[in-house]
DNA sequence: TAGTGGTCTAGACCACTTG
DNA sequence: AAGTGGTCTAGACCACTAC
């Protein structure tokens, strides 16, 4: 069939190659929640027939939304929209206890959780104006029989609303699978800042910690399936639990 | 060709597919350097052709290696031997200096550098017997004026004798451009750990901090293109000054 | 103009998973 | 046995880079 040579030309039309305008079709089915977190989306041969295209083309697609964490092939099952992260991710920074093979879930304790007016940088990075409403949640986290961590953590409030109908006692130790059967939001991404400083006195004793102690503070930017930033969090720690493997190239 | 359907049956003959044997095939000219870093290796159809196999299957072979970081390809004019790290990249973690715009390569000064015996640990890393001998080497980095890192690295020694030649005043401010043209080891991947302590008396008044001053410890894992450790090191810096950023998924 | 990698097709068989 | 993704082929045209 030449005549398709001819469709190629249409590359340039759209700036994007076919099997990325495919991927980017793709996307936002699982994007808008057309394909669900966890379920299977069509067969390849099903999907080329569909957009009428070689097998080749869509299996180019599916490797970009791969690539990017969305999609997630099987061998013999099917190609599957990929869960949010779980939120446990966090304690990757943290070597607690004495063995360093138990990367446990810590317990939550919610300290307070309440509606506020968002500054204009928090504002901005849920693409809200200054003023916009937000939940502000303070947590510690236990492992065993002692405090480790504090977080701070901000939500967007249009879109968390549901969290504030549930009693905070309710909401288990993790908030992203939280997030996701409360509100329906799925997280996908998250961009995580280390820096050091030390604890103020609330802090350290919040943390059973000297005052002044050094802590490790990871600041964190949740994402969405569409990019949209749902999550500010500032998580406090004891410095010198801290540990982190990074590989370069 | 329907022969060639056959031969896919080799699949599981040396257990891994066609393509996978020729990536092996690439990376082995790769390492021997034979195919030299920064180099264009031959293009595709050339390669299809020696292989005798299809043009799509020597571009799926040419993409593991391209993922592996050891090849790039560059539109119209070919692919080519990614040259090794440079090694400025320790510089990542921290952020010295009034502004963040500044990722300058720090000034070198050798405190010292002799030929020891490695102890187990030290030996097994770079998978030498106890007591093999190794150079090891202290060095403090500036940046303009002031003292901000300190830097314990340890080589082994059969494989960069080159070193000890060369007066340190010469060996510049980069230590992997001098491995690479001094010992011919291309360093291709490094893997660093990051914690937490205070620093040492002797290391305070080295880097002008007080006593007991939080520190940094990045331990760094430093690969060639074999995967052999081929570097250990170890480098102390204000806590204060840390900063690091990491993408989750 | 020639050479390179990038995109796309149409169809084949292989390997794995499920009923 | 049927369905899915994984591998491979043979050949076409497109887009970029050089000379």
């Amino acid at each position: 069939m030449p005549d398709n040579a001819l469709l190629q030309t249409t590359t340039t039309a759209a700036g994007l190659s076919r099997y990325g305008q495919i991927a980017a079709a793709l996307q936002a089915k699982i994007v808008s929640g057309a394909w669900a977190p966890g379920s299977a989306i069509p067969a390849e041969g099903a999907l080329a027939k569909e957009f009428g295209i070689a097998l080749g083309t869509i299996r180019q697609a599916i490797a970009v939304l791969v690539q990017q964490g969305l999609l997630e092939r099987v061998q013999g099952k099917g190609t599957f929209v990929r869960k949010g992260l779980t939120g446990a991710s966090l304690m990757r920074f943290f070597r607690f206890g004495r063995a360093d093979d138990a990367p446990a879930v810590p317990r939550s304790e919610i300290l307070s959780c309440r509606a506020v007016r968002l500054d204009k940088a928090m504002a901005t990075r849920f693409g809200l104006p200054t003023g916009a409403r937000g939940l502000a949640i303070s947590r510690r986290r236990w492992l065993e029989d002692t405090p480790r961590l504090l977080e701070s953590i901000w939500l967007p409030l249009p879109r968390c609303e549901a969290l504030q109908q549930l009693p905070p006692a309710q909401w288990g130790d993790l908030l992203y699978p939280l997030l996701g059967s409360a509100c329906g939001i799925t997280v996908h991404r998250a961009v995580d800042e280390v820096t050091f400083r030390t604890l103020a006195a609330d802090e350290a004793s919040l943390l059973s910690l000297p005052d002044a102690h050094p802590c490790a503070v990871v600041t964190r930017h949740a994402f969405d399936l569409g990019g949209s930033c749902i999550e500010y969090r500032l998580t406090r720690g004891d410095a010198f639990a801290f540990r982190y493997t990074a590989d370069v190239r």
